[in-house]
DNA sequence: CAGGTTCGTTGGATGGACCAAGGGATTGCC
DNA sequence: GGCAATCCCTTGGTCCATCCAACGAACCTG
């Protein structure tokens, strides 16, 4: 979306910015997954997984901010790729047990190259520092 | 979406807190402009025609960022309001002129208000000089 | 005056986030 | 032990913002 000179009233306006920045790294993570064959759904859940070990499907939505329903459609397409086994749990056996296979910690690693270089293109304007700094302050936000 | 403890490869990823962040300051703002019984976009397209004055539809949304389309059917809500009105161009009868009602700026500063006081929520952990650093490195991301 | 372009409008496609209900399994309470 | 409440997964949607395609009317250029 080309954009003019942009009204100083909303120009001003965090929630614009931070709108308006989202769209962009959000094209263009998206576009990026894309190219890999996959979705930033994918890497959230493989990262959940390699860092906490096997999990139930809520507990994994609970890590990644994913709605269960959409955690079992992800879930489906990992299965279908290999990169993640989905077994019941016998141990309480309304749950799934998760697990990452070989060929999803190989993806995970693949796709995280991918989306840290998607991270530089989309903060290409500022220094490390700042990136450090504008890091800083979302997480905070989120607190 | 309550969320325990995030996968640091997630975590770290700028374009990540972006999007959370995002989601919360849309979902807020949503929430006030609905309250008040208007949307975003209505704040915005009302900043353009106050600050810009009266406008092609396809101007205002290239100021705004907003889609032809989509500008269509919030210049109808807004024109139903009696905030804009929206007549033939004279000079090319292409285009409508739109242009700002008395009850329109009246509107856009009530909005104004509302919106600037979601921004406070959306930053509350932040603090002034914190808040200005995050608007300009937003900026130059954008930029 | 003919071809390419702009503007508004209509209609629809897409994707992310969210919500609701139900069946199977488990836990807690009495 | 049994009944109620709870949890987990699955299915099947809704909602909203964004975006795209195509058309007729009007304009501009050569």
């Amino acid at each position: 979306m080309e954009m003019n000179e942009v009204p100083t009233l909303l120009r001003g306006k965090p929630s614009w910015l931070i709108n308006r920045a989202s769209a962009r790294a959000h094209r263009l993570v998206g576009e990026t997954m894309a190219a890999a064959g996959g979705r930033a759904y994918h890497f959230a859940i493989l990262a959940a997984l390699d860092e906490f070990g096997p999990d139930s499907q809520v507990q994994i939505g609970q890590r990644c901010g994913i709605d269960q329903s959409d955690m079992n459609t992800m879930l489906n397409e990992l299965v279908n790729k290999g990169h993640v086994a989905r077994s019941p749990d016998p141990a309480d056996r309304r749950r799934n047990l998760v697990t990452l296979t070989a060929a999803g910690r190989r993806r995970l690693k693949h796709l995280d190259t991918r989306l840290t270089g998607a991270q530089d293109e989309i903060l290409d304007a500022l220094s490390a520092s700042e990136r450090d700094t504008l890091t800083g302050l979302l997480t905070r936000i989120l607190g």
